[in-house]
RNA sequence: GCGGUCGUAGCUCAAUUUGGUUAGAGCACUCCCCUGUCACGGGAGAGGCUGCCGGUUCAAGUCCGGUCGACCGCGCCA
């Protein structure tokens, strides 16, 4: 039977319809009684009248979350009832059957209240329903299916990474160990060298995937299991090649958020960001000069930016780019990891950077070393036996293109795209040190 | 891991500053009343080992020590 949704019955005005969704709120008049209605496209307000004494009935006891089926007639309301701010606020369901399918405890917590992190992340299967929750992740979809869209027009292919790995990306520190098999095994903390493998066979690719970073930190802005928006090009000019479609891809998501997610934006109080045609760009060293220059502090001959930096950067960039986003390139190529491409121009310094949005960095992107002699080299000054990586390095011995690509973390942009203080609101079920969807048996 | 703040009813919070009767409120829940509500309203009720262990004191939710947990910040990172 043809599903009739909450959002197409204002059309369906003086006809007979059943519904089928989730009682949301009820209100108990004794001979009148109001229920509203949720199911995935929206709400409906619906009333018993007093004659319909079996639907009285069955009304009376229910309560929120029961998930009901539902017979009856859309009227217009009387004008002085209509809700003209609320959606279906000018129509009612007068209902003359109620069949229960699940009934519901009572809910632990006060739906659409403001609840502690904690006791949210404790109910998620609930806390999830709510129209807060419901809108970040109908937003964060919208994302990923936009990245993938714009990348597949712009040529690339996508591929599933491997999660279960040898040696990682950046030479073993942080990644979480798998026991089982034959050769010691980590989780994927990154789809880096598969990405670049799948540079000589697609040329341009890119993948969306979890990935897994063992690190004990307790922030607003770490997840132990993220996902990871990755993509990889071939044939590159240099990493300003990348940047320009990072700038393009930005766009595009946001395009598509503005058509598609303006109720969620507006259910949570937040506006879709211009990404400019060039988002600004300063190298580290300039970074550091302006961070001295405006905010006072001399951080200079650090070889990276602290969180506190990261945030007078994007603070300045608003006030004088009127930006969102800055990037923030050129950092000691002795900190970033063995695959970096140093600047021939600028010896000492990456050919990358990081973008910087709304105060945290969401991207780190690079060229990528394609020559196999010089990649090898770069391994042993970091430490790297390359035995460890022939696998990887046969890409390598075999022909690559100049190439480069970048990470973008889907929760951090999904987290300050719609304002929550902690990305942990940004990710369905989040996983920290202390926290795998807790079994609630303490 | 380090530092800060906090832990009171199912949830969100008062009472802790200055130790002092029986630890309160709103929401949710149960029962009663209610024909136009939409955060419905009115009345009644139930619900607490004040995270846990120890100490100080005539007296501890309140002060002290420990412990467990949470949140925020930091290192590192996307």
């Amino acid at each position: 039977m043809e599903r009739t949704y909450i959002k197409d019955l204002k059309a369906k005005e003086g006809q007979e319809v059943t519904i089928k969704g989730w009682v949301d709120i009820r209100r108990d008049q004794g001979k009148l009684i109001f229920l509203d209605f949720r199911d995935v496209t929206g709400y409906v307000q619906g009333v018993i009248l007093p004659n319909a004494t079996e639907a009285h009935e069955v009304g009376a006891k229910l309560r929120g979350e029961w998930v009901v089926e539902v017979r009856g007639k859309i009227n217009k309301r009387p004008e002085k009832n209509v809700q003209a701010d609320k959606q279906n606020g000018d129509i009612e369901l007068e209902i003359l059957a109620i069949t229960v399918l699940g009934s519901a405890k009572e809910l632990p917590f006060e739906k659409e209240a403001p609840l502690n992190l904690d006791t949210y992340l404790d109910y998620l299967p609930l806390t999830l329903r709510t129209d807060k929750a419901r809108a970040i992740f109908k937003v964060q979809s919208v994302i990923i299916n936009a990245f993938r869209e714009f990348l597949t027009s712009e040529g690339f292919t996508e591929f599933q990474a491997p999660k279960l790995i040898g040696e990682d990306a950046e030479g073993g520190a942080n990644s979480f160990n798998v026991e089982y098999f034959k050769h010691t095994a980590h989780l994927a903390q990154s789809p880096q060298l598969y990405k670049q493998i799948m540079v000589g066979i697609f040329e341009r690719v890119f993948a969306a995937g979890n990935v897994y970073r063992a690190e004990k930190h307790s922030t607003t802005r770490h997840l132990n299991e993220y996902t990871s928006l990755d993509l990889e090009m071939g044939f590159i000019k240099d990493h300003t090649d990348v940047m320009k479609m990072e700038t393009k891809l930005l766009a595009f998501i946001m395009k598509k958020l503005a058509e598609t997610c303006s109720v969620e934006f507006a259910t949570l109080g937040a506006d879709i960001p211009e990404v400019p045609a060039e988002i600004p760009s300063l190298k580290l060293r300039e970074a550091q000069r302006v961070i001295k220059d405006e905010f006072g502090t001399d951080c200079s001959n650090e070889p990276d930016l602290e969180p506190q930096h990261e945030r007078w950067l994007c603070e300045y960039s608003k006030k004088k780019f009127n930006s969102d986003f800055i990037f923030v390139t050129h950092f000691p190529i002795s900190k970033r990891p063995f695959y970096t491409y140093e600047d021939e121009n600028d010896p000492g310094y990456a050919k990358g950077g990081d973008l910087l949005f709304r105060g945290v960095e969401i991207t780190t992107l690079a060229q990528r070393i394609h020559d196999y002699d010089t990649l090898v080299k770069s391994m042993e000054k970091k430490g790297l036996n390359p035995e460890k990586f022939s696998f990887y390095l046969q890409a390598f011995k075999y022909g690559m293109p100049p190439h480069g690509g970048l990470g973008l973390g889907l929760e951090r942009l999904t987290a300050k795209l719609l304002n929550l203080e902690n990305v942990k609101e940004a990710a369905l079920f989040p996983r920290d040190l202390n926290r795998i969807d807790s079994l609630l048996s303490q």
